[in-house]
DNA sequence: CTGTATCCCTCAAGATACTG
DNA sequence: CAGTATCTTGAGGGATACAG
């Protein structure tokens, strides 16, 4: 039963698994966006903003808040006027890039094959 | 703004974005859960039922659905009775779980740093 | 400029019952 | 055995107005 239990629900009891806790952070729909935008370099929320184009404040805001929660990004406050609030990647957000590109490339490489499956799966028309 | 357009929310207007298309995959509840049990090799539905442990029918024949439609899972029917319906992976599938890999195990060695992050966060009360 | 609060809506996912 | 149909709930995410 040990098995390559890296994707159990559950490692047992204890934490929450450690791939669900990764993967609902990729699985949303921005976070990833924003780590790609933030691996050119410090930005502001308004560059952001303007960088991911269909993003509203709410989300964007909530999504920093959680990858800064999580530690992949820092958030630096200037105690100027008007504001001005700078998020760049910590090491564990680029480190964390690394095997994303990896996917990344593949879903690259594949997507056509994917296209090209759903398109038989419905002309197959079950 | 050429730039490594990989994660674009769209790839300009025409095609769902790749990325997305596999993420959707990904960050669904069971998908990857099924994708690892049938790493295992070929199984049955309700073999994949009791290996997954807490999966309802209805999201184990919806995400099998989804799999078989991408084309990462096939689907047999053998003409029995009682009926037998057998599930595998796909040369698309196995391959997927390649970067899965990398992924997972990013995930298992920098779980500590993130729950860490999290503790310093929130002790950091803000 | 940098957010938070509020409202609403969609859709993933659970439970249960029924079918071939 | 291997599913589908139906109902319900809850979290994710959009829009907009307000706040420091």
């Amino acid at each position: 039963m040990a098995k390559t239990n890296l994707l159990a629900a559950d490692g047992g009891f204890e934490q929450p698994c450690p791939i669900r806790d990764v993967l609902d952070r990729i699985g949303d729909q921005w976070s990833l966006l924003v780590l790609d935008a933030l691996e050119g370099g410090t930005k502001r929320f308004n560059e952001l903003m303007r960088e991911l184009g269909d993003i509203s404040k709410q989300m964007l805001s909530l999504t920093l808040k959680r990858l800064e929660e999580d530690g992949f990004v820092r958030r630096t406050v200037y105690p100027e006027v008007p504001p001005r609030v700078e998020y760049d990647l910590t090491p564990l957000g680029h480190s964390f890039l690394v095997p994303m590109r990896g996917l990344v490339a593949w879903a690259d490489e594949h997507h056509r094959l994917v296209c090209e499956a759903r398109t038989h799966y419905r002309t197959a028309a079950k």
